[in-house]
RNA sequence: GCCCCCUUAGCUCAGUAGGAUAGAGCACAGGAUUCCUAAUCCUGGUGUCAGAGGUUCGAAUCCUCUAGGGGGCACCA
């Protein structure tokens, strides 16, 4: 359902141009089934009143073929509503092949890479990770349905200092467990997983380390823990319904001789100077505060130099695009960033950082306490095995990703009955359900036909509401916001829901249930598809 | 001290690229099931869009200031 096109081929006619046509859904049916201000935006440019230009737009557009009406109305608005048999022969187009329906080409391959959740595999992934997950892997879904080639990578912190004080706290715990002692790092890692690490590290491991000195055995304690740690959180991640295409390890660029290679080209293009013994990134050229150090004056490299190489690399791999999502406290990180890329001479917008806000975990309108530093906190897997996958996945995506977000586990699983993605599955099972009996019954399902027979109120409600899925689907593409899709999904439940309560599918005089159940596969193909992005399921079944 | 984000109904949140009379869910009250799944439906009302200026045909949306909440400002990660 192109209007635009029809939209833009009308202003064209006046001689002006319109780069971006808005469309929106009027909130009062009597102005329509679609309304566009864009006539209101050019009045000024033509130095018209709006008004008269939207009449002439809307005198060329009305004798075009999807439109039953085009009107002006208040202060230059032109409303349409649509002709019946357009609206029945979009639906027609949407269950021939609702995936092409559904899925508009946007991207043309360019290649996007998403970066998300990249925690440090220094303990299990808390609630705060399964919303960078959540969004990460729903936005990902989103783009590749746009005709994205998208590449999901979790950056791995593995090397530097975090990882060392995880494996200096294992091999605290070690020596503890041997009856033997050894200093627990000051910021070391308090959580009772490290406890178990080295536990099983006495397992495999025996007692050989038992009169080491941390020093001597730092790699392989470094290793083993990033190695356990990097196993739990894929873990978590599957069962929480994410996965990657790729894990990048920041040891690896270092290794590599990338870190080295990326310097020597900032170097070259006198983008980084030494001071002080130290080496520093010229930040301030673009823009940020202060000029960053890079290498360290004792000669060890800032987390700056790895994320740097990072960056670089990503755009050497051959991305179009790159898009990071990041925990909100990361937010002053990113004009250094911007910076780096803008040094390497690519253009800024070829990064996109999405922050992500904080979750406040509450149980029964409580905060629960946590404690980073006692190792006090309730992890994903926790709450994904109390309140479900699916739920937590939908609470996470019913917010702006850059908003707080309260969580209350009482809430998630008390609401269970009335829980929104309850409702969006609860229609999907339930037109499922209909199938089942139909089959049973011995009904053709077979090609659609007879779709004018949806007469109700209710019907013509549900195929408009059909009909805008690719408006959505093209604004939450282009705005990166796939919160967009579960809205969607639920005024979509809305309708279906009172629907079938009104009114019956099967029992009907065979053309009319053939017709109904046309509109339910149609219903139950964008129920499916907009739970795909989401990385919800679609139950038969509830 | 400087910078960023947030503030919309009792609660949790939407509000699509500046558009018309600001919306959902929850909670609360009452009602619907001989019939495709009652995890459903129907009927009830709710606003100083934090506040004050400004920009314009038009502002919850853009700009400035103020208040409140969160976060960030290292040769930390």
């Amino acid at each position: 359902m192109d209007v635009r096109e029809y939209i833009r081929k009308a202003v064209q006619a006046l001689g002006a141009e319109a780069p971006f046509v808005e469309l929106e859904v009027p909130k009062v049916a009597e102005h329509g089934d679609l309304s566009t201000p864009v006539a209101m935006t050019l009045a000024r440019g033509l130095g018209r009143p709006p008004r008269a230009v939207a009449e002439e737009i809307a005198a060329v557009l009305s004798g075009e073929e999807p439109f039953e009406r085009v009107e002006v109305a208040g202060p230059g608005f032109i409303n349409f509503t649509f002709k019946r048999e357009f609206l029945y022969g979009e639906l027609g187009r949407l269950l021939k092949d609702p995936s092409r329906y559904l899925r508009k080409e946007m991207g043309k391959g360019q290649r996007l890479q998403v970066e998300f959740v990249s925690a440090n595999p220094t303990g299990p992934l808390h609630l705060g990770h399964g919303r960078g997950a959540a969004v990460g892997a729903a936005l990902s879904n989103l783009l590749q349905r746009a005709g994205y080639d998208v590449e999901r990578e979790f950056y791995v912190n593995d090397a530097g200092r975090q990882v060392r004080l995880l494996g200096e706290s294992i091999f605290s715990r070690y020596k503890e467990v041997l009856g033997l002692s050894w200093p627990f790092p000051q910021e070391g890692y308090r959580g009772e997983y490290v406890r178990g690490l080295a536990e099983t590290l006495i397992r495999t491991e025996g007692e050989r380390f038992k009169d080491s000195e941390f020093d001597e055995v730092a790699g392989e304690f470094i290793r083993f823990g990033v190695e356990q740690m990097l196993k739990e959180i894929e873990d978590d991640l599957r069962g929480f319904g994410v996965v990657f295409d790729r894990w990048q390890s920041e040891r690896a660029l270092y290794e590599e001789g990338l870190v080295q290679r990326c310097l020597d080209e900032l170097r070259g293009k006198g983008k980084v100077y030494e001071k002080e013994g130290a080496l520093w990134f010229r930040s301030t050229e673009y823009g940020d505060d202060k000029d960053r150090v890079v290498i360290k004056s004792d000669g060890s490299p800032t987390y700056f130099a790895s994320d740097i190489a990072y960056h670089w690399y990503k755009i050497h791999r051959g991305f179009q695009g790159l898009i990071n999502i990041w925990g909100a406290d990361h937010h002053g990180y990113i004009p250094r960033i911007k910076a780096v890329i803008r040094a390497l001479g690519y253009p800024e917008e070829r990064l996109r950082v999405l922050l992500v806000q904080m979750v406040t975990l509450l149980r029964g309108g409580v905060p629960v306490q946590m404690s980073k530093r006692a190792g006090e906190f309730v992890t994903l897997r926790e709450v994904v095995e109390e309140v479900g996958a699916d739920t937590t996945k939908f609470i996470f995506l019913t917010r702006r990703p850059d908003s707080h977000l309260e969580f209350d586990i009482e809430v998630a699983k008390k609401e269970s009955a009335e829980n929104p993605v309850y409702y969006v599955q609860y229609a999907h099972a339930r037109i499922q359900s209909i199938f089942a009996k139909a089959e049973e019954q011995g009904l053709e399902l077979g090609e659609a036909a007879g779709l004018d027979r949806l007469k109700e109120e209710e019907e013509i409600g549900l195929i408009k509401k059909l009909l805008l899925y690719p408006l959505m689907f093209e604004g939450a593409v282009r705005e990166m916001e796939p919160h967009r899709v579960t809205f969607y999904l639920q005024e979509l439940a809305g309708l279906f829901h009172p629907y079938y309560n009104r009114h019956r599918v099967l029992g009907e005089e065979p053309g009319l249930s053939r017709a109904r159940l046309s509109l339910c596969r149609a219903v139950m193909a964008v129920l499916g598809e907009g739970l795909s992005i989401l990385g919800v399921t679609a139950p038969k079944r509830m």
